[in-house]
DNA sequence: CGCTGTCCATACGCTACGGTATGGAAACGC
DNA sequence: GCGTTTCCATACCGTAGCGTATGGACAGCG
């Protein structure tokens, strides 16, 4: 009560060699990625980061409390990693589409994939994941769906294309791609152009 | 070594009102749906069953075989039902084609959805649960491919349409489709004619 | 030098869960 | 009727994990 802990600011901005809460999402993003939401225990990241638990409930109310941080980091960085690769001077949106399609669908990383698969499962069960969840999203499907406008299809179409494009792209990248030719140059050409076209 | 425990089959085939493994493994799909395969734990499968632990270890050696039970309870499921779905007469192959697209982008359950999403995220983690995802995946790939050649295109071109048919379908489900017009009929429509056409 | 605030370690209680050991009730074979 | 088999309950141990209480090291400040 008259105690300051679980600060969600450096009070006097002290940059010394202690952990911040930005350290702690950091390290629990990748335990995430390994071990899914329900894997992320406060005492496996503690010893991760070195410290005990003592250190982890002065920072975070309890471990809710650091699903919450996670989900608001993973939501702003997805944000803003969409807006960046949809962001196309006027002339150059099909270069952008195109351009967002291969970094989502092909070059993006295994702990990225793994990330959003975790939240998303989890976000099933919990409301504020599937609110976080459908905020990315939404966010997802109107860049591109303003990319299509810009190109000059008609509003419907837009709509329908972006939708199509994010339906492939988490589709492909949720899968494991093992066999066939999935990941095949041509018939990754081919879709590309069957949803840009 | 001597008792005969962890049966796989009816022994002397007794009709009694006890539980067998498909039972335990119903209920465990219940679980996985909610709460993931880590979700899945003994003590709680027994409490929903009615019975303690004390029956589960009779039926199985330990959590692991109840995961892999689980696990070929789903692939032979899932394998038989991508069968039934796409079987087509000769001549009736585009209807079959819309008629899979609908029953698995749109009429799915949820429960369905979910099972697959929990074991899809386990697998990225787990040897074996992967070799199923990847069974499962090359089975409805393989099915979707048979589709589109029958229906005269060529093995390129029916294997990039099936990559796009299976990768958007999986990708639509996943979604929680809450704003927008992502169902919208005329999305629907829009997106189904520029896969199957 | 003492005081206060910051950041973390240690110790504790509690619950959940995995797996084993053992007994026991009910059906079945003879 | 009696032993055997089947199926499950109970009791137990060990571990992991959450949250709390408390103290302690260390810095800044007067």
């Amino acid at each position: 009560m008259d105690k300051k802990p679980h600060r969600t600011a450096k009070p006097t901005a002290a940059p010394r060699e202690a952990l911040d809460r930005a350290a702690w999402i950091r390290g629990a993003l990748g335990i995430v990625a390994t071990d899914g939401i329900d894997g992320l225990r406060v005492e496996s990241l503690a010893k991760k980061l070195g410290v005990t638990k003592g250190s982890f409930y002065w920072h975070f109310r309890d471990r809710r409390d650091l699903i919450d941080a996670v989900l608001d980091d993973w939501r702003a960085g997805r944000i803003r990693d969409i807006r960046k690769q949809t962001a196309a001077e006027p002339g150059a949106e099909l270069a952008a589409m195109r351009h967002t399609i291969e970094v989502y669908a092909a070059a993006r990383n295994r702990k990225g994939i793994s990330i959003e698969a975790a939240i998303r499962l989890w976000a099933r069960q919990d409301a504020g994941g599937l609110a976080v969840v459908e905020e990315v999203d939404a966010e997802r499907l109107e860049c591109t769906r303003r990319l299509f406008l810009a190109l000059g299809l008609p509003p419907a179409e837009a709509a329908a294309r972006s939708a199509l494009l994010y339906a492939y792209v988490f589709g492909f990248s949720m899968m494991q791609c093992g066999r066939f030719d999935m990941d095949a140059e041509q018939t990754r050409r081919w879709i590309v152009e069957r949803i840009t076209q």
